[in-house]
RNA sequence: GCUCCCAUCGUCUAGUGGCCAAGGAUGCCGCCCUCUCACGGCGGAGACACGGGUUCGACUCCCGUUGGGAGUACCA
């Protein structure tokens, strides 16, 4: 039997992080399994639900390489995809609950309810409905009710899940939930069951938030007399502090990370390793978890988002990206930062690859190859520290001596600096660092030779001299 | 409050009763490389929450305590 698995989001806001991390498992048991991955849209909440969540949902799980075999955009036969399409199908369900007298309407109004409610918690019982009207036989013309399950009132019910184990709930903790509004439309724990069931779910990979609703949905399905299919509940992820993952502790949507100039490799590697562990493999690519993957390595606990490894690890995957590559994937990072490219591209690129962290960081530390003389940012401190009145001298001649040289390669821009170096008895720093200076007007950057030859010749000249211009013309 | 889950370096984790005077990664510190910054190399500090059991022997098993998290809706 082919395991089928499922994501299902609610496009009530972006894909974040924590929901991305779901999708991943779930991918990667299915990739792992030769199995079946499909999406499901849980849009029911109609006040907060919006297509552009779900494009955007839709765009940033392409992004990340977690292609669905079923689901919007991908088809399949065990459609519509999206709950509100289905609405449908959930009446016959119901009906037979009521007929199988597993469910029965309840005309409890919410403020008996919530005093219910409150007594219950006085007392220091699990808040639960009551089941007041669980007796009464209503029909269908009882004017405004909802359909509540018949849930059984003693015993207790076994999640078997595959990452926690056996967890037990005493049935007397759980009440008789509501599967139908007044307003005719099912519930979430209801709808959930139903849908799996209909698109042949064998697994459920799901947050740890929802393991207090598995023995209901369990429950539900045993009452609907459908197979259960197994479960398996992920830790969440935390902010630093140990909180729920919010704002505070940074970004917590895919699509910022992609703006930041985190590459889906690292992110999708990341999101992989936390939670998930196999021996000591740390840098992987998505093929390789596929083959490594399994229920067994995930971690029982939550685990903290740490900025700082997702950073290291997105300049691993950098570094070690083709330049070429690297470079046309570049692009809309600097089309973003306003910077125009041209043919150094690839070039360039090579000069900065071990320089960022992110993408981002990458087109900052490159800029300076594209922008125009006038227009480099010029840090204070190098300009006063390295472009003296004894600098300009210095860098006048070294302008005349490079523009000697014909082959502008780094092994020939090495001679003739060294051997410069030699002739006026400077140390290679005296040197080297106005040159830099002079060509990104920063007091870091790539080495001098590459730099040069990925500068071009005509740039690296143009701005050596205009980097002695820039040295004061008189000893102060 | 009640129910459920969880607990190894700051962080992610390895560890499934002896191989652990607890390993890796990140971060931090130092040294080296060096024209700067990175990269890279080497080294260092850094953890089994606590208390009881079980056992010849517990990081590993059981119980409790403490701490953290989740749920407790006519949201999903």
């Amino acid at each position: 039997m082919t395991m089928r698995l499922r994501f299902a989001p609610s496009p009530t806001g972006y894909l974040h992080i924590g929901g991305a991390r779901t999708a991943l498992f779930n991918w990667l048991l299915a990739r792992k399994n030769k199995g079946v991955f499909l999406l499901r849209i849980e849009d029911t909440d109609t006040k907060r639900s919006k297509p552009e969540f779900e494009a955007q949902i839709l765009r940033d799980m392409a992004w990340l390489g977690l292609d669905w075999d079923e689901g919007p955009g991908a088809g399949g036969d065990h459609g519509p995809y999206r709950q509100t399409e289905r609405q449908g199908r959930y009446a016959v369900y119901i009906a037979q609950m009521l007929e199988s007298g597993k469910a029965y309407r309840c005309t409890c109004t919410k403020e008996r309810l919530t005093a219910v409610r409150e007594a219950a918690q006085a007392s220091g019982a699990k808040p639960k409905y009551d089941g007041h009207c669980r007796g009464l036989g209503l029909g269908s013309d009882c004017g405004e009710h909802v359909i509540r399950f018949a849930a059984p009132l003693s015993g207790e019910t076994v999640v078997a899940d595959l990452v926690k184990g056996d967890v037990t709930f005493n049935n007397e903790e759980l009440d008789d939930l509501i599967i139908q509004r007044s307003n005719g439309t099912p519930t979430y724990n209801f709808v959930v069951v139903v849908d799996d069931h209909e698109m042949a779910v064998t697994h459920v990979i799901r947050g740890d938030d929802h393991l207090n609703n598995t023995p209901k949905q369990q429950m539900l399905y045993e009452a609907l007399g459908l197979p259960v299919p197994k479960f398996a509940h992920l830790p969440i992820i935390l902010g630093k502090d140990g909180g729920k993952m919010s704002k505070r502790h940074g970004d917590t949507s895919v699509g910022a990370y992609r703006e930041k100039g985190f590459l889906p490799e690292a992110l999708l590697n990341y999101l992989t390793r936390l939670g998930w562990a196999c021996g000591d493999m740390e840098h992987f690519s998505a093929d390789e978890a596929v083959a490594a993957f399994g229920l067994g390595g995930v971690a029982k606990a939550g685990a903290k988002w740490d900025m700082d490894k997702l950073s290291w690890l997105n300049q691993q995957w950098i570094m070690a990206m083709d330049t070429k590559v690297l470079a046309e994937r570049s692009l809309p990072y600097f089309e973003a930062a306003g910077v125009a490219t041209d043919a150094r591209l690839e070039a360039v690129v090579g000069t900065v690859q071990a320089r960022a962290k992110t993408m981002v960081e990458l087109v900052e530390a490159a800029a300076f190859y594209f922008t125009a003389d006038e227009a480099l940012a010029w840090d204070d401190k190098a300009t006063k520290k390295f472009l003296k009145y004894s600098t300009g001298a210095v860098l006048r001649d070294l302008g005349d001596v490079l523009e000697a040289n014909e082959a502008w390669t780094e092994e020939s821009l090495e001679l003739s600096v060294k051997a410069f170096c030699e002739a006026r008895e400077l140390g290679l720093g005296k040197v080297a660092q106005p040159i830099r200076v002079s060509m990104t007007g920063q007091k870091k950057g790539p080495g001098l030779y590459e730099m040069l030859v990925a500068a071009g010749k005509t740039l690296a000249i143009r701005r050596i001299r205009a980097g002695a211009d820039r040295c004061p013309q008189s000893p102060s």
